[in-house]
RNA sequence: AGAGGAGUGGCAGAGUGGUCGAAUGCACCGGUCUUGAAAACCGGCGUGCCGCAAGGUACCGGGGGUUCGAAUCCCUCCUCCUCUGCCA
């Protein structure tokens, strides 16, 4: 959620950035914020003066009492009832203007940095840099749906049996290779610095509204209603969220933290052209990686975490795009996000296979995580993640632009992981 | 899952209705002393909110209640420990 005192002071900034992701009343809902919070303010110092008052009294009483002057301190104790009464209704006031604001506030996405194109649909992404070549596939190539049944690699039907569409099976060659990939992504991120962890695949209501996930898209998640939690649609909300209610310590910055994890998305409702296969899943491994920095390092560590992913697609040899998001395409936590597209030669289109994210102090802010800074002041971090990467789709873009007349060539670096060269 | 016990500041640990935001020790930071360090001594040392500030207010696992007044009493939930049961 947006800092308050950040909106005030930079009010006409927030409402220019917020009208690049197509949002019209951006004005009404800031003023909204901050009327709320002038609310909440007066609210507090009138509640606040008025529970000193009681306070001193219920002392006073407390010494006649010991003092045996009980007729005093009845007469104080029905001064004090009726500012009891006061109290409990401005509490009352304050937790309802509260709770307004906060609602206020989730209801407003980050602010997009100034970078970030204005824009209504992925057409208005822009190109930042692409890499490699288009592979000339042979005459006969076929679509990963197709390569996986004549390999018989992954099982669609079978996840129907057992669980439903989105679940699928992978069988021997292909979950070798799975596994491979896995551990490749996750020997690469360890490379870079990042120290890995195994998170809870299930997470409390609490974690999920850290992240953002609630309260607004609950219908993403699967919830286990009995215990009420959710399974998670990302390791980016575990893992983040082992820093809630964390004050940093500044030697332990930047943190960096990569999870493998398999991930469960609902999808309801998005369901259509364009997802058949692997394109999109109820349930899908990814590799993620976390960064949490200093509020001035954190744009020099997106690009850093970029090249990370790119060099995991470089070492893979798949064409690839970096796309800028726009505005109306921007996650709504995130401030800036670029994503990666790999191509796909056999489906001819692209393939979003990473999404690498700057929430700046957006999701710090509900995380209540934060550092002392130079001055020892406590101050919001900033928080990042990607994909590196998620798994179905660069499995995928492996199986289709390695296709052959004989069967699919495994990619050089994955060898060592998979044990075999062809499929 | 059942029975019992417990949750207090970074850690340890006192506090069972009033002057307790909380003793004390350790850790940590600053200073004195020292060539330097250690020891000793002095001072500081939680977080949020309101306030220009002085200061005020809230927080003793979470939520609710009793009371003029709650860390302390009551209810409820959560977590941890011990024993029993079950189990990869």
């Amino acid at each position: 959620m947006l800092e308050i005192q950040r909106v005030q002071q930079n009010k006409s900034d927030a409402i220019a950035g917020l009208k690049k992701r197509g949002i019209s009343n951006a004005e009404e809902l800031l003023d909204r914020v901050i009327t709320l919070d002038q609310k909440r303010k007066d609210t507090q110092t009138k509640l606040d003066s008025i529970l000193s008052e009681s306070k001193t009294l219920a002392k006073d009483i407390g010494r006649l009492m010991k003092e045996g002057k009980k007729d005093e301190a009845n007469a104080i104790k029905e001064k004090t009832s009726v500012l009891k009464e006061e109290s409990k209704k401005l509490a009352e006031d304050q937790k309802n203007i509260e709770n307004e604001l906060i609602k206020a506030l989730y209801d407003i996405p980050n602010v997009p940095h100034d970078s970030v194109p204005a824009g209504t649909n992925e057409e208005d992404n822009e190109e930042v840099r692409s890499w490699g070549t288009i592979p000339e596939l042979h005459e006969n190539n076929k679509p990963h749906w197709d390569l996986i049944k004549d390999y018989d690699i992954i099982d669609f039907d079978l996840g129907v049996k057992i669980t439903g569409a989105g679940f699928p099976v992978y069988k021997g060659k292909g979950s070798r290779l799975l596994r491979a990939m896995v551990n490749f992504f996750l020997d690469e991120a360890a490379e870079a610095g990042y120290i890995e962890v195994q998170p809870p695949l299930v997470i409390n209501e609490a974690s999920g509204i850290g992240t953002g996930q609630l309260p607004d898209k609950e219908g993403q998640m699967y919830h286990i209603t009995e215990d009420d939690l959710y399974l998670i649609p990302t390791a980016e909300v575990p893992i983040t969220n082992m820093y809630r209610d964390v004050i940093v310590k500044p030697a332990d910055l930047p943190i960096k933290n990569v999870g493998y994890t398999p991930c469960f998305r609902r999808e309801a409702g998005s369901w259509g052209a364009h997802v058949r296969g692997l394109n999109r899943l109820h349930q899908f491994d990814k590799v993620e990686i976390v960064q949490i920095t200093k509020p001035e390092d954190s744009y020099s560590t997106l690009e850093k975490m970029c090249e990370h992913v790119e060099g995991l697609l470089k070492k893979l040899e798949l064409p690839y795009r970096v796309l800028r998001l726009c505005g109306g395409d921007l996650g709504f936590t995130s401030a800036l996000t670029y994503d990666m597209e790999v191509y796909s030669a056999a489906q001819k289109r692209w393939l979003e296979v990473s999404s690498v994210s700057n929430f700046e102090t957006y999701q710090a802010n509900r995380l209540k995580l934060r550092y002392k800074n130079e001055n020892n002041k406590t101050q919001l971090l900033h928080t990042l993640n990607g994909s590196a990467l998620a798994l179905p789709r660069i499995l995928a873009a492996v199986i289709e632009n390695n296709q052959d007349e004989k069967g699919i060539k495994i990619p050089d670096v994955l060898q060592k992981y998979t044990g075999f060269d062809r499929i």
